[in-house]
DNA sequence: CGCAGTTGTGTTATTCTATTACGTATGCCA
DNA sequence: TGGCATACGTAATAGAATAACACAACTGCG
């Protein structure tokens, strides 16, 4: 479905940093990390970036001004929505895909008569593990 | 349930001019607009919009680093997610809210040993209007 | 081959968004 | 009166994103 495209040295720097990380990085934490690479302007790391998300690699967090490595399976969401539920004690990020509410969702909104071509979809709150850790 | 509290002058300002809007409008669009009132600087926007948004006056739309009055009749959300749809032809922002959607999400997210203590919701595309002018 | 079109790059400067820090004023209440 | 909470004004700074310009590499094509 998603082919992966060919990547440049770029691209394949800030996806394997944002890949290497447990929770999302923000562009200029991204290009710190990139430094020692030759990074010098955020331009460098938000064309990357364009890419990315565009090839579906990586997903933008409104919430957070922020970005994550996709983590579907096999690149699951081909149409579907996708939400993300942010563990704001851990950072974590888990996302979240169903063909089932996705429809739901649409159906919701569309009976305002809106027409929606996409959706912002995040949830913050505490993950499991954090909820033990707490308790 | 939520009684609106005593609004200072400079909050009555900002909401004053966010209700006067179709759409959303940044902080700094804001400041602009109130030149004229005296605001001379960023923070007295911030500070305003805090308090309003804290008070269930005012939305913030994380997708669009906007701000926008809430529309809800006799502030219906007490403990329901709010979803925004979000026109990207004319601005205009239709809010939603109800019980059963907020229910459905919750469990949802729930499934995945996640407890959701907030939401972003916002769904982009065009409002019936505008679909009906493309036509 | 020569050349246009596309994509990626590097650099600088600028815009837009949001917060920190510091000082002041005001009302409330012990 | 003194302490506390809330709001205010101003200046400076941090953080996020884009605009503008120039150059390199690759592709397809006449
Ligand atoms: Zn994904
Ligand atoms: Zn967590
Ligand atoms: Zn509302
Ligand atoms: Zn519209």
């Amino acid at each position: 479905m998603n082919e992966r495209p060919e990547l440049t040295r770029n691209q394949t720097l800030v996806l394997s940093k944002l890949e290497g990380q447990e929770g999302p990085l923000s562009a200029y934490q991204l290009l710190d990390l990139l430094r020692d690479d030759g990074f010098r302007a955020p331009l460098q790391v938000y064309r990357a970036l364009d890419k990315l998300m565009r090839a579906g690699l990586v997903h933008r967090l409104e919430s957070l001004n922020a970005f994550v490595a996709c983590s579907g399976h096999a690149h699951a969401h081909a149409g579907d929505v996708t939400a993300f539920a942010i563990c704001d004690q851990c950072g974590q990020v888990i996302e979240l895909s169903d063909r089932l509410v996705s429809e739901r969702l649409d159906e919701w909104v569309s009976k305002t008569g809106f027409k929606p071509t996409g959706a912002v979809l995040e949830f913050r709150g505490a993950c499991a593990a954090c909820q033990a850790r707490a308790a």
